[in-house]
DNA sequence: TTTGCCGGGGG
DNA sequence: CCCCCGGCAAA
C-alpha cells in the first residue's frame, strides 16, 4: 500500500519519492544505507560548526565532552587488535570517526597500524561509560562502545536492534517496572526535540546545541540503523515507524546537518519548505524579522512547558525538576538536553536588542530560518504524544533538510487523527494537507489519498475546526460526495470487450466517464 | 475481483 | 490537448 502510494507520490512531488523509497525499509538492508551518508555527514559537521564555537559555546562544548568521547576512541587508549594473525595490545593513537578508522599504535610490535575501528576491541572501558548498562541483552559492554562500525555492521537481530535505540539515547536506569514508561517518554522526548531540530538549527541555535549534537550524532548513527528494526521496548507504535525513530538523533543529527549544509545551500531550503508549507500558511511567512528575535528554551517535559532564557537555565530545571537530582547524574547531564528545546521568541521592542546569540549570524539565514523559528514553540503542543517517529530513517538520512519540518507533520497528523499504522509512512508526509483533510472529515477511513478532496472545494459543510492549530491552514474537505455514481448503463468495455479497447469512446480508453454510454 | 472513472502526469 | 495510469470505491 505504501509503496504504491508512495509510488504514484513520486511521480508528482521529490518529496514523495525521497520519502517513499526508504519507505522499503526493511531492517538491516535499506537501513544500513543511509547511514554511512550519515556518517559522513557527521564527521563534517564538526568542522562546519567550528565557526560557532566562540565563547559560550566552549563551555558546552566542554559539558558534552565526555558524551562524545564515548563513541570515539580516545588517544591513548588501551586497545586489542589483530595483527599478524594475534591479538595483540596497542594504544590508540588516533580516531578518525570520519572515516571510521583508528590508529593504533602496537608498542611491542613497534608499528603503527591502521584499522577499521570496527576490528579495534576496547582492552579496557573507558569511564565515561555509563549509557549502555539498562538493557543489553549480552552484549559485553566492552564492545558497544567500540566505534560507530560495530554497531552498524552487526546487522543485529532486531531484538538487539531496539535496544540500541534506548540505550543510546541515554536512558536513565531506571527499575524495572518503570522502564517502559520510561522509554515512552523517552521516545516521545526525542521525537519532540527531533521535530524541534529545525529551530535548532536556526541561527540562534548555536549556543549549546553545537556540541550536543555532534556528540549525539556519533551515538545516534551508531544506534541508528541498528534501532530501526524496532523500537526499544515498548509499542508497535514507535517501532512500527520502522527505524524511523531511528535516525532520529534529537537535536543533532537533523539539525546539525541542517545547520551546516542547509544553511546556506538553497536546496535544503526548498525541501524544506515544501514541508511546511501548510503550517505556514496559517501565518505567512513574512514574519521573519530576524533582529527581535530571542532565544527561549522550553522545558518539554510533559505538562511542565516552562520557559527559561538560559541553557543553563533549562537544564537545571529539568535535572531538577524532572530527572530527578541525582548524584548519579552523569547521564542525566546529557539527558537534559532531549527535554527542552529552543525557541524563538520576538521581543517586541523592536530594538534589536543585541541579539543573544552570536555566532551564527542570523541574518545570513534568510528564507529558511524564519520559518524555523515559528515552528518551534508551535511544536511542543503538537508533539506531546506523538508517539512515533516514522519516516526518519529516510528522512534524516537521505535528506536531512527536508526531514525535520516532515516530521512535524507526521507527529501532528498521527496526534490528531491516529491514523492506522499502516499509511503512515507514506501518506502523511507528503500529503500533509490531504491527511488532514481526511482527518478532520469524519470519514472512518481516514485514507489520505484523495487529494481531489483539496482541490474540489466543493460546497461542503464547514467541518468544525478541531484540527490542531497547526494545521488549520489548508481547508480540507470531505473527499468523498461527487465521485459519480456507477451507471447502470452498459459502458464501451463491456459492450465490446477489453479486447477492442479500439472501439470504445475515447472517455472509456481514457479511463474516463464513458461518453458512449451514458446513463 | 471487476468495473467505472477521477486526479494527475508526460508528451 | 491527447493518452495513459494509479488508485479508489462500487458492484
Amino acid at each position: 500500500m505504501a509503496s504504491v502510494l508512495s509510488r504514484r507520490l513520486g511521480k508528482r512531488s521529490l518529496l514523495g519519492a525521497r520519502v517513499s523509497a526508504p519507505s522499503a525499509l526493511v531492517e538491516g538492508i535499506l537501513v544500513t544505507a543511509p547511514i554511512p551518508a550519515l556518517r559522513v555527514e557527521l564527521g563534517r559537521v564538526p568542522a562546519h560548526l567550528g565557526s560557532y564555537e566562540d565563547g559560550h559555546c566552549k563551555e558546552h562544548m566542554e559539558e558534552e565532552a565526555s558524551f562524545l568521547n564515548r563513541n570515539r576512541l580516545q588517544p591513548g587508549q588501551k586497545v586489542s587488535i589483530m595483527y599478524n594473525g594475534q591479538e595483540c595490545a596497542g594504544l590508540v593513537d588516533q580516531h578518525n570517526p570520519m572515516i571510521d578508522e583508528v590508529k593504533v599504535l602496537l608498542p611491542e610490535q613497534g608499528v603503527h597500524l591502521c584499522r577499521k575501528a570496527e576490528e579495534v576491541k576496547l582492552a579496557e572501558i573507558p569511564p565515561p561509560l555509563e549509557i549502555l548498562p539498562v538493557d543489553q541483552g549480552g552484549l559485553p559492554s566492552a564492545m558497544d562502545y567500540s566505534p560507530v562500525a560495530v554497531a552498524m555492521d552487526q546487522s543485529p537481530p532486531s531484538g538487539s536492534a531496539l535496544r540500541s535505540v534506548s540505550r543510546n539515547i541515554d536512558v536513565p536506569k531506571r527499575k524495572p517496572d518503570a522502564a517502559v514508561e520510561m522509554d515512552e517518554m523517552m521516545a516521545a522526548m526525542v521525537l519532540t526535540s527531533l521535530s524541534c531540530s529545525p529551530v535548532v538549527q536556526s541561527p540562534p541555535s548555536s549556543e549549546s546545541n553545537i556540541p550536543t549534537s555532534q556528540a549525539a550524532c556519533d551515538s545516534w548513527k551508531e544506534s541508528g540503523d541498528v534501532s530501526d528494526s524496532g523500537s526499544s521496548t515498548t509499542s508497535g507504535h514507535w517501532s512500527g515507524g520502522s527505524g524511523i525513530s531511528t535516525p532520529s538523533p534529537p537535536h543533532s543529527e537533523a539539525s546539525l546537518k541542517y545547520s551546516s549544509e542547509a544553511f546556506s545551500s538553497p536546496q535544503a531550503d526548498d525541501g524544506f519548505e515544501t514541508d511546511s508549507d501548510p503550517f505556514l500558511l496559517d501565518e505567512p511567512a513574512p514574519r521573519k524579522r530576524k533582529n527581535s528575535v530571542k532565544v527561549m528554551y522550553k522545558c518539554l517535559w510533559p505538562c511542565c512547558g516552562k520557559v527559561l532564557r538560559s541553557i543553563v537555565g533549562i537544564k537545571r530545571h529539568v535535572k531538577t525538576q524532572h530527572l530527578g537530582d541525582g548524584a548519579d547524574s552523569d547521564q542525566r547531564k546529557r539527558e537534559e538536553d532531549f527535554y527542552y528545546t529552543e525557541m524563538q521568541v520576538k521581543e517586541e521592542v523592536a530594538a534589536a536588542a543585541a541579539p543573544p546569540e552570536s555566532a551564527p549570524s542570523p541574518t545570513t539565514a534568510s528564507g529558511t530560518s524564519p520559518i524555523l523559528i515559528q515552528q518551534a514553540p508551535a511544536k511542543p503542543e503538537a508533539l506531546v504524544l506523538d508517539p512515533m517517529t516514522l519516516e526518519s530513517p529516510l528522512a534524516s538520512s537521505v535528506l536531512s533538510q527536508s526531514a525535520p519540518s516532515s516530521f512535524w507533520h507526521i507527529q501532528a497528523d498521527h496526534a490528531y487523527q491516529a491514523l492506522p499504522s499502516i499509511q503512515i509512512p507514506v501518506s502523511p508526509h507528503i500529503f500533509t494537507s490531504i491527511s488532514w483533510a481526511a482527518a478532520t472529515s469524519t470519514i472512518p477511513t481516514l485514507s489520505p489519498v484523495r487529494s481531489r478532496s483539496l482541490s474540489f472545494s466543493e460546497h461542503q459543510q464547514p467541518t468544525p475546526m478541531l484540527k490542531s492549530h497547526l494545521i488549520v491552514a489548508s481547508p480540507p474537505r470531505a473527499p468523498s460526495s461527487t465521485r459519480k455514481v456507477r451507471g447502470e448503463a452498459k459502458k464501451c468495455r463491456k459492450v465490446y470487450g477489453i479486447e477492442h479497447r479500439d472501439q470504445w469512446c475515447t472517455a472509456c480508453r481514457w479511463k474516463k466517464a464513458c461518453q458512449r454510454f451514458l446513463d
